[in-house]
RNA sequence: GCGCCUGUAGCUCAGCUGGAUAGAGCAAUGGGCUUCGAACCCAGAGGUCGCGCGUUCAAAUCGCGCCAGGCGCGCCA
């Protein structure tokens, strides 16, 4: 409002809307009319899927990469954190009305990827009953032995014969094990093009134009202590092989030059020392760093009631991402993952996930939507249909636990909208929660349909509008529930 | 030694762009089913917000210093 405008106007406008003010405590409190507040039904009811999205990337483009784990074993229960958590995030910003782009960034080259491939050669003439022990610091886990039995009995012909098929093989397992879980990509790049491309060089060679990048002890460096890193880092060993870090800026200069306004990274714990140099990195590249966020998705804890479950990953034992869906299911995995915030560490345990008890909050969700559902049947049954709801009178919806129903049905767009700007996925789980326990609470004290039909009506028209926000909470988590427990 | 994350009820954790009496679930205590599913609900109880100093009218929240736990720390990826 401008100052000098109409404010007598705007005063009665706003009047209209309020019941009562209140000063306590130092605080002025604005109450809303009842009819108000029920307008939310209303609102909800005419545009179910719409409800509640902020428009406010309007149509920014982001990019999201996620997971991007080698292909040098299975997915493991940290992949499966990352997972869930990018899925679910990738599509809030979507409701949100960003573009989002999922991408899975394919770690395909390099001196990880010749150990493994000789470690599948081991395996293989293992098989052939020849005594070849595995390379120091080789990948020891079982599934190589598996993959080794598919190709027993096929010669080997090009020198990276092992290689090509580890990774084909568990880039298979992978691809499977996201496509189980529900979690989908747009994109699969691989780190190989960057080398065939000649990519890595040309980003050598523009960050020594602008200076950037100086040799020492026969190394070549990158000065990302200019951009706020603790120290310089190399990219060019002095063996003239690179370092880790070199392909990657290479990529991130890829991700900018496609132009996205937003680029997400999302990360292990074991990178967080890698945040400083990719920003910096980025930096040097000539793109804001505080476009890039790179979020640090942090350990999950396996237990089985007491017993903290150790994993190693070098010695090949670890609990896998596929183990975990067979155990508790991929939704009640994907709700424990979801309801911390993901820079805590997470302690999960198994046991309580596959309870069917009070202590699993999944249960609690689950049947919330049930009752939900059920009402929704008899309703139909004692003859109402989802059109008569749009008629329905909110002013008779006078009830407390109605009036906080209504109250966090309004909440709904504003938590979207936090989490599009904080990138906090938790904080829907957590409304989910609040929103089954404020239903509960509902349900137990008062009947939805009774013999007043035009009250029936306005607590089912409430209790659809519950039921429209809570399958949508539900779907941006990509969390099915279901119908029957 | 350095960096990041964490420290809030017995347990697992929210709250941390500073704002009213610090919240939830589980566990424990007491109560509630003739009616849309009680896998639920209600009530009371449970706290030096790790410790100290500072900034502020106001600090769980911001700053500094400690203490404790986790993770990372390379011309590894």
């Amino acid at each position: 409002m401008v100052p000098g405008a109409n404010i007598t106007h705007l005063t009665r406008k706003i009047l209209d809307f309020l019941e009562k003010v209140e000063d306590k405590a130092g605080f002025l409190n604005f109450f809303l009319k009842k009819e108000v507040q029920a307008d939310i039904v209303r609102t909800i009811l005419r545009d179910p899927e719409g409800f509640g999205s902020p428009r406010l990337g309007a149509g920014q483009k982001v990019l999201l990469e996620f997971v991007s784990a080698n292909p040098t074993g299975p997915l493991t229960i940290a992949h499966g954190r990352q997972a869930a958590f990018g899925e679910a995030l990738a599509r809030i910003l979507s409701f949100s009305g960003y573009s989002v782009t999922k991408e899975y960034y394919h770690n395909d080259a390099g001196r990880q990827i010749r150990l493994l491939g000789q470690s599948l050669q081991a395996r293989y003439e293992q098989l052939q009953g020849k005594k070849l022990a595995l390379p120091e610091e080789g990948y020891q886990g079982e599934y190589l032995v598996d993959i080794a039995r598919k190709i027993k009995d096929v010669p080997p012909e090009q020198p990276d014969f092992f290689e090509k098929v580890a990774v084909e093989e568990i880039s298979r397992g992978i691809r499977e094990d996201l496509a189980r879980f529900g979690v989908s990509f747009d994109s699969f790049i691989s780190e190989q093009i960057f080398h065939h491309q000649g990519e890595v060089d040309k980003v050598l060679k523009d960050l020594e134009k602008s200076g950037y990048l100086y040799s020492s002890e026969g190394a070549i460096w990158f000065r990302s202590t200019a951009f706020g890193d603790d120290k310089d880092r190399v990219l060019v060993k002095s063996d003239g092989s690179l370092t880790y870090l070199a392909p990657d800026i290479a990529y991130h200069r890829f991700k900018i030059k496609r132009g996205y306004d937003l680029i997400i990274d999302i990360l292990g714990p074991d990178h967080h020392g890698y945040v400083k140099r990719l920003k910096a990195a980025v930096a040097a590249l000539g793109f804001p760093p505080e476009k890039l966020h790179i979020i640090i998705v942090q350990l999950t804890t396996l237990y089985r009631g007491k017993e903290k479950l150790r994993m190693s990953t070098r010695a090949g034992e670890f609990i896998t991402l596929k183990q975990l869906m067979e155990e508790v299911g991929p939704d009640a995995a994907k709700f424990f993952f979801l309801f911390r915030r993901a820079e805590s560490h997470l302690d999960f345990d198994l046991e309580v996930a596959k309870k069917q008890s009070l202590e699993n909050p999944v249960y609690y969700l689950q049947y919330a939507h049930v009752r939900m559902l059920h009402i929704n049947q008899y309703a139909a049954q004692q003859g109402f249909s989802p059109e008569e709801c749009l008629q329905a009178d909110g002013a008779l919806l006078k009830e407390a636990e109605e009036i906080n129903l209504l109250k966090e049905l309004a909440v709904f767009p504003g938590v979207i909208e936090h989490i599009s700007r904080s990138l906090e996925v938790h904080l829907l789980a957590e409304y989910l929660l609040s929103l089954a326990k404020l239903f509960h609470s509902y349900y137990q004290r008062h009947r939805v349909i009774s013999e007043n039909r035009l009250l029936s009506l306005a607590r089912l028209a409430l209790v659809r509008a519950v039921h429209a926000v809570f399958s949508r909470s539900l779907k941006l988590l990509n969390i099915s529930l279901p119908e029957r427990m």
